[in-house]
DNA sequence: GTCTATAGAAGGATAGAC
DNA sequence: GTCTATCCTTCTATAGAC
């Protein structure tokens, strides 16, 4: 698995020979699947563990009752997978895109896709449960943003505080967006309250 | 200035003959200033660009009238900072925490101390504005890792937007934080709010 | 199309003249 | 102590046998 050298040491640490032996691949075909070399692949792997990562993202805030749930469920799965990792296994692409954002446009549009597609998932969430759009897109950007910069220091830290931290605040957050709920027998009967 | 090279593309693309011309230093003279070789020298620049930052956050933060205003200047001041050098001065150690945080012990120590740096001074402020110290430290943690966050997701998109969002959203975080403020001069003598 | 061998460049590090 | 030249390794990429 490619996508595990980039996530653990970045592109530039990750050598074409490393990536050929991790995936059990003749050598010689790489030049041949992939012409445009290194950076081809590295555009493959971003965008593929960035689908992989969204299906992470989709299942986790979809299996708990509500949004605030569903974000706290996912920084404390994300604090929970970097403890019992080694603080390896955090976001797939996000050395990479710190690396690259500067030198390389081609990647960088590849990890800023990916990004997008993050934000958009969560975003349409939050708009789901009745956060107005605009609002939920940067609820959204917020969230990702905060655990980013969570894995960040976490990683450097070794210890799960920041990510803990980081999900507190951002459910927080996202509770405080939501539409105030309706009371389920309304005391005082209001025009507009009907279903 | 090293410095520069590691905040734009990393600790591996960076070469040491690439720091000593950029230094404009004698060559041979690298190794015996620095017998450890390129790992010296990483960490040196991550402690020395660490108290580089230090000293901004300090002075930002100092410049404002209140811990909230102090955050929100510290973000816009970091987005207009990113647009005004086209997306490359964000973290200075951002980039190198990410690619040695699973492979290289000694520069993540230097990484983790330079962050808890940050977050000390930043845990202080909020502490001296009248927070629990503990919500203090938990909301400083919170808010380097927004800023972190935001700092990936706005160079990899080329758009201030992130550190925008994550700056509204800390600043909220912070003062919300805040003891209530005892008013001036109450206008109803009742305890609660009313308008 | 798969693989071996290797080219060509760049990396980190060192030796030794001065 | 400063600098030049160079060693050795590793990297990406390609050529050519099969």
């Amino acid at each position: 698995m490619t996508s595990g050298l980039f996530r653990r040491q970045g592109y530039h640490a990750t050598g074409i020979k490393q990536i050929v032996e991790a995936a059990n691949a003749p050598f010689g075909s790489i030049y041949h699947f992939f012409p445009g070399g290194k950076e081809e692949i590295g555009a493959q792997v971003i965008r593929s563990s960035g689908t992989l990562y969204l299906r992470l993202i989709e299942a986790i805030l979809d299996s708990q009752p509500n949004v605030v749930a569903g974000a706290r469920a996912f920084f404390e799965g994300a604090a929970a997978q970097l403890v019992a990792t080694d603080y390896v296994d955090a976001c797939p692409i996000a050395t990479v895109a710190l690396e690259v954002a500067s030198t390389n446009d081609t990647l960088r549009q590849a990890t800023d896709e990916v990004f997008e597609l993050w934000i958009g998932a969560t975003s349409d969430r939050f708009a789901a449960a009745g956060i107005d759009v605009a609002r939920a897109r940067e609820l959204a950007v917020f969230a990702l943003a905060a655990l980013e910069g969570a894995f960040v220091i976490s990683r450097a830290a070794r210890d799960p505080e920041a990510v803990l931290a980081a999900g507190r605040e951002v459910a927080v957050a996202v509770q405080a967006a939501l539409p105030a709920r309706r009371p389920r027998r309304p005391r005082h009967p209001s025009p507009t309250t009907r279903e």
